[in-house]
DNA sequence: CGACCGATTGACACAGCTCAAATGAAGTGG
DNA sequence: CCACTTCATTTGAGCTGTGTCAATCGGTCG
């Protein structure tokens, strides 16, 4: 696994997401990336050109300024994570991107991911999954939001996002390092900046997590999950072997 | 305008969406659809053959159970609207559909779409598009759940649903038959029955809505957009004409 | 060393929840 | 056509989770 390639987690994904073929893997390596690097918190810039923007390390979130001041995390993005896919089809998005911590991202313009597929059903499959996964989640918080006090919304999250670094191989051991402040929970999960303070002595506290400014450590996976309320289920893509390509796509042609 | 057969807002819908030639409207209409019934706050079914739902009147909603009692809804569907297009590429989803008052459908097999996708490139990029639409009305939803508060998520959703109802022609004047309860709005805003109650009384008192049990009337949409901080433009689709397709999609052969 | 930013703490205020009961509207069966 | 049921709406009274404000502490970096 050439872990070291900026595309190196984006394939671990995908793979799983549809079974890749070799070329479909070249494919992907072929993608002309440019990666950039992105101070803490920095703002990601939105060029006249549609770019995706692929993470290559730390974490990058997608909010919405709701009235003054007030920002709402919509999603997070970790290494592998494309973000602001539909922008390929949608002229334009309606929130922003930028980095959490410091981070490392890659820009990938539209029309070589559209090229790319052009050239693979299989690809072109795995990433119309991956924005239905994608879905999957928003809906996902949407629940936390709505209907779980802030306790649960913030177990919640780190539980999802144990899953989803474990797929790139960053959670070893429940065990990763966290590239946002108490202030970023707080904007992910609709509380405010005290009150996330707040639910994460709680969480040390009860003894089930280790989670200091740089560095998360789960202790008691089953404990936070039954805080969080937390299934896997919405995460399948992540936790499971490729689901099988559906009836003869080589067939389809859409887009 | 065909307002009578239960394909018609759909085409409304996809028309705005990516401008379709005849040949494409033709194909919506061959389309096989199993009209059904559901009954007020009906559970609509899932078959073993994954099958998408066109909504032909009333409103139909996505929806999660959280804890053990609590339900939230994480999205709405009006009539011309397509429920569980995810299910063309991921085999499960996690949450379950149901009707709000009483509805018609029509089920809408997945390989028919598949078979539609294929056949023309437009249709294909426009249901592409409505997905990124619809994912892009989830992370609204994040915000408002996340950061407003109820007497403001109550006016947001009532301004987002104006517009997908003006979209298909169901809501001259402001003016628009309601198929739900103030529970059902209640558990879309993440909030009690009681004080989602409170807040529609509210609303009347303010003069912004005239509200009853079967309808609803927005007397003031200046002063209820400014109470919701509602901006139509996560929803271009609904209120401007189609955007031009991107690059020579003919060529593209995806899915 | 000072400046700055994030984490922490305490006191208080309030939006919204829960519980409980009353009212009203619509449908059902006798 | 009237009792009866059922379900949605409405109202009131506490209770609590979370927000706001303000101050302190601690670490990091120039």
């Amino acid at each position: 696994m050439e872990s070291g390639r900026p595309y190196s987690r984006l394939l671990m994904r995908l793979d799983r997401m549809t079974n890749l073929r070799k070329a479909d893997k070249l494919l992907v390596a072929a993608l002309p990336l440019t990666v950039t690097n992105i101070p803490a918190g920095g703002q990601i810039a939105r060029f006249d050109e549609p770019q995706c923007v692929l993470v290559v390390s730390g974490f990058v979130c997608g909010y919405k300024r709701v009235g003054m001041s007030r920002r709402q995390i919509t999603s997070l993005f970790v290494p592998g994570d494309i973000a602001g896919l539909h922008g390929l089809l949608l002229p334009s998005s309606n929130d922003s991107l930028s980095a959490l911590g410091a981070a490392v991202i890659a820009y990938l313009p539209c029309h070589a991911l559209e090229g790319m597929l052009d050239a693979s059903p299989q690809l072109a499959q795995a990433l119309w999954r991956e924005s239905f996964s994608e879905a999957a989640i928003l809906r996902e918080w949407i629940a936390s939001l709505g209907r779980r006090e802030a306790l649960a919304r913030v177990a919640h999250l780190i539980c999802e996002l144990v899953v989803r670094l474990q797929a790139v191989d960053l959670a070893r051991d429940y065990n990763f390092a966290i590239y946002w402040t108490q202030m970023d929970v707080a904007d992910a999960c609709g509380i405010s900046a005290v009150h996330a303070n707040r639910v994460v002595q709680e969480l040390r506290r009860l003894g089930v997590v280790e989670w200091d400014a740089k560095h998360l450590r789960i202790r008691d996976w089953d404990a936070l999950t039954k805080i969080g309320e937390f299934s896997d289920s919405y995460l399948q893509h992540y936790t499971r072997p490729a689901p099988p390509i559906r009836y003869e796509m080589d067939h389809h042609q859409a887009f």
